[in-house]
Parts: structure tokens; C-alpha cells; sequence
DNA sequence: GTAGATGCAAAGTATTTGCGACAAG
DNA sequence: CTTGTCGCAAATACTTTGCATCTAC
């Protein structure tokens, strides 16, 4: 197990209040890909004073400090996952919306090289799959 | 070269309207990718009644009809673009915003297989590169 | 002639922000 | 204490939509 986000928001600077904490705790707990709404709701359950700006807020201070990632897939709103050291894509069944988390190698090195051809020095990228499952 | 847009259109069925073959011929002689107000703004200079809600119409018409691509990169609007044969992925400059077209034809062929992995048909997908120039 | 397209402005979503009250370090 | 955060509501950005009018076929 790596670090916790609260270990994170120590080790960046970033304050720890108890708002932050909730998002983080709710966030650590959440395998699937919640988009704001979705973790303003759980987020709720355990504290209903916490305001939607301060999800939105959060997020998006979580994300510049490298705690979260914000995934945009095909037409709807974003959606956050925790960035741990392992890096991967996703699978997405289009049919019922399931996120299946995937890493392959020989793509990853694929990827580097192509840039590489065109000049440029890898930073990012995003690779999403979309599917619909086989009988 | 292919089919035209105006060409595209006819044979399948979609009324051809004046602000139609306008947006249409705007995007054939747009070779970046365009956002909806960017497309608006060119559309303009040639006829300058043309609402943004047609425009945002259009689009999604033709992207429906299968005329168009959207893509929704980083933390940006949608970007439209001119779809044909040829299949690409995007290198994105993320110092410039300058977009890249390139095919790997191997990253293809292994994302089909990495779906058939999980046990999904791949219908459809995404990948960008984010990069740097090298000096 | 008629179904479908357009322009306009109003309504939706998703997200951000100004501001006074409040809490963490 | 002091700086930064919170909650609230208002503001913004992008996109969609209702409706009366108009146009392609």
C-alpha cells in the first residue's frame, strides 16, 4: 500500500481541513470513477454541510497537487480516480458504463516511440478503449 | 480524394440548407480542429446571419451522421473535425496546442487485442499524446 | 404544400468565483 | 494572529431547446 492521501496533502504543503479530509477518505474508498456530483452525494452522507464549490474546489486542488486524476470520457461530465504509482488506461463498456482499468506495456513504449518520430518528448497521454462485451 | 461533405450529405438523406453547405465547406478547408466558436467565427465571415445555434445543431448532425469527429482533449471545448477514411490519432503540442495526426498501425492492433482480453469487441477509442518539442 | 431547419432568446448543465464568516497552523 | 478555506449565492462558459417563421424538396 502506498501513502494515504492525507500523507500526501502532509508531504505537498496543502491543509489539512476536515472537508479535505472527508474527500479524500471517500475518495480513497471509491474503486469506481465518480464524477463531482457522485462524490458530492457520498461525500454528503457522511458530512451534509460540506458545499458542492468546495468538492469542485477540492478536485481540483487534489489534481494540481498529483492526489487525483480527472478523466473527461466520451460525453459526460468529469470524473476523479486516485493517482496511485501504477499507471493504466481504461476499458470502457459502452453499453453499461462499467471502467475496467488495464496497463499494457508494449503499447505504453509504442506510444514513446511515435512521438519521438514526430520530435516530441512524451508528457502524457490518454488512452481509453470502448467496448461492448461478447457472448 | 473522397467524397465531399456536400456529396456525404446527399447520400444520406440530409437536407442540404444553405447554412448547412456553408458549415460544411468551412470545415472542408479547415485542416486544425476547429471549436464550435471558432467555426462560428469563420462561418460568420461568410455569412454573417448564421445563428451559433445552427451551428452547434450541424455539428452535432454531422457527427451523428458520421461527417464529423468530436474530440474533447485537455481541459478544452469540443473540437471538431473532418472525418474520412483514413483513421488518426493526435500528438498534441501541449506547449502550442498544435495538433499532430499520425496512424500506428501496431498500437491499433494491440488495443483490439488487449479488449479481446477482457472479453469486449472494440468499437470504438481513443489516444492522445501529450508532448514537448525536443530542442 | 409539408416536414424539417433556422434565429432568437430563454433555459439547462457543469463549473467557477466574490465575499463575509470561520478554522488550521 | 494570520492566511487560507468554507458556504452561499451569483456569475460564467458551453450547449440545448421552445417557438414562430422560413425553406428545401
Amino acid at each position: 500500500m502506498s501513502e494515504t492521501i492525507e500523507q500526501k496533502c502532509l508531504s505537498k504543503g496543502v491543509k489539512l481541513t476536515e472537508q479535505r479530509r472527508i474527500i479524500a477518505q471517500v475518495m480513497s474508498e471509491s474503486s469506481d470513477h465518480p464524477d463531482v456530483d457522485e462524490l458530492y452525494n457520498r461525500v454528503s452522507k457522511i458530512d451534509a454541510k460540506i458545499s458542492i464549490a468546495t468538492v469542485y474546489r477540492t478536485v481540483k486542488l487534489f489534481e494540481e497537487t498529483g492526489i487525483l486524476t480527472k478523466h473527461e470520457f466520451k460525453g459526460g461530465k468529469a470524473r476523479y480516480e486516485e493517482l496511485n504509482e501504477g499507471h493504466h488506461d481504461h476499458l470502457i463498456d459502452v453499453k453499461t458504463g462499467e471502467i475496467i482499468e488495464f496497463v499494457d506495456e508494449e503499447i505504453e513504449k509504442l506510444q514513446k516511440k511515435v512521438a519521438e518520430k514526430y520530435g516530441y518528448k512524451l508528457v502524457d497521454h490518454k488512452l481509453e478503449l470502448y467496448g461492448v462485451k461478447k457472448k
